[in-house]
DNA sequence: AGTGGTTCCGAGCATTCGCTCGGGTTAGCT
DNA sequence: AGCTAACCCGAGCGAATGCTCGGAACCACT
């Protein structure tokens, strides 16, 4: 497998300027990165598209995968906070669990189709993906966000296997909404998809 | 987004010796792009290492896309293939209906293990995966497949949606199935996955 | 105004890789 | 044997791209 690269930042930006900079190509690269895929973002392109020079660019960051990663972590901090506020809101609601589900999940869909391009282009062309810790840390911060619900909700899940059953449970959620937002299966609408999935979680609780 | 290349064949071989050169030029794209990553599959080196020229492997694809795409179309029939007979194998059973979800499960996985590198790499690095038709199709022919499971077993599922249900529960155990052999999450065995997956599915019936 | 650190610049180097093309070799047939 | 089509060969072209490097411009401080 191919070897994983140097995604650490090389210098950071002190003056006000300069974090302008760095955002600017943050932004462009992640713009590029959804709109026309990975072969797409060339550090000449990122650079010349950010208003920047290419040698600016290389002043921040010591590869082309060490910017492409920043741009997505930043987007994943996004959604894991997007995610574990929508917890929050659904543990709140008076009309559990079904409403408190039902809320979550809108949450999480919300999440995703914000971001679909840039996902989908991250999930099937960016190679070293899984080698930036925020992709790797994903599942197991979902499956504390998920178990942190078990314990906060009143209703318990009731499996001869409580840890796995909460972790596939959780994944096979998330995939399961992943999948639709990025492959958009013609018959299957968001409506359709929360709420078929509401009742497939409500039946196993 | 990236422009779909031509995946077309360019030529067909005729004679014993060519059709021996085709496959070792797929052989070996398909066991370099599972044991280095994709962006070591490169026409000279497939070429090389399939002991066959450049030249003859322009002979028969119009481009590197088209010699990749092809290799992993045919390891994409040989797992529905491999699927599809477990269902019917899993029908057989006497033990219904958790003796034939174990059994279907257990053929999921297997297919799925056996490929497990270069899946991997397929799905996380191949840019044009998607204008593939062996793979666009996959989700349709599965749900197929999990349908006439559907029909002929005497159990039925009862959800006010079926169709969406079934789709749903297909796409979900199947994407739980190819998250845990890709991604090998470290407390979830193979057994504790497959048991509890298997609870899940009865539980929904 | 002077100074040292920070930021920015962009032409061009070095390398890689997909693919062509002209020509040689082999198989199958009469 | 002779002929044609199928098959194979591999040096090298052209284009793209990641990144360097030497130096200019800017900022904050005294």
């Amino acid at each position: 497998m191919t070897q994983a690269p140097d995604l650490q930042a090389k210098k950071q930006p002190r003056q006000a300027r300069a974090k302008a900079t760095v955002e600017a190509l943050l932004d462009t690269a992640a713009r590029l990165l959804a709109s026309e895929g990975y072969a797409a973002v060339t550090t000449n392109r990122v650079a010349e598209l950010a208003g920047v020079s290419i040698g600016s660019l290389y002043e921040y960051f010591p590869n082309k995968e060490a910017l492409v990663a920043a741009a997505l972590a930043r987007a994943l901090r996004e959604i894991v906070a997007e995610v574990t506020l929508g917890l929050r809101e659904a543990l709140a609601r008076p009309d559990q669990p079904r409403g408190g589900i039902d809320h979550w999940m809108r949450a999480m869909v919300a999440a995703l189709e914000q971001r679909e391009a840039l996902l989908r282009a991250a999930l099937r062309e960016v190679p070293f993906l899984w080698s930036i810790s925020e992709v790797r840390e994903l599942s197991n911060t979902l499956q504390q966000v998920a178990q942190e619900g078990r314990y906060k909700s009143s209703r318990l899940v009731h499996f001869e296997d409580p840890e796995a059953s909460t972790y596939l449970l959780m994944s096979m959620v998330w995939s399961a909404i992943l999948q639709a937002v990025l492959y958009r299966p013609p018959h299957l609408s968001r409506e359709r998809l929360i709420h078929t999935l509401v009742e497939m979680v409500l039946k196993l609780l």
